[in-house]
DNA sequence: TTCCATTCGGGTAATTGGGGGA
DNA sequence: GATGTCCCAATTACCCGAATGG
């Protein structure tokens, strides 16, 4: 069972600030499907630490994908 | 066999934890139906585990590649 | 019994979501 | 093609005092 991760969330305002973008920005990146995320019965949304800081990772390392 | 659900309850904190939401947020997740919950005699509200999983789950969209 | 963190309630700010357009 | 900004409705977060749990 590899479902829960049990890393930490972030709201959508943390990530926006970690990335110094809008938070709607990354509520496109969600819906685009570049990001994970969990959303709360309310319908908001939470985003796995660890997978944002691979992301982050990724842009500071100018990493090229095809 | 049995009718109870013999599964392990969670306070209102701990499911907030998993959700990374307010324990009052928790609360009113159970006053508006969207979970089922079980009450102390006190008054104090418990969830099943089983019930909170599935539903981390159900929201869960994992974009995981590698 | 006392102690202390948590969870009741309510009420009021702050975020968030979604659509649309610059 | 990707972002930032404006609108409004819904959801969530923080405030308090009082009660519960272990």
């Amino acid at each position: 069972m590899t479902t829960s991760t049990g890393g930490r969330l972030l709201t959508p305002g943390e990530v926006a600030s970690l990335f110094r973008v809008d938070p709607k920005t990354v509520t496109r990146w969600a819906t685009a499907g570049r990001i994970g995320s969990i959303r709360t019965p309310g319908g908001h949304r939470r985003f796995r630490e660890a997978e944002v800081n691979q992301l982050l990772a990724e842009l500071t390392t100018d990493a090229e994908r095809p």
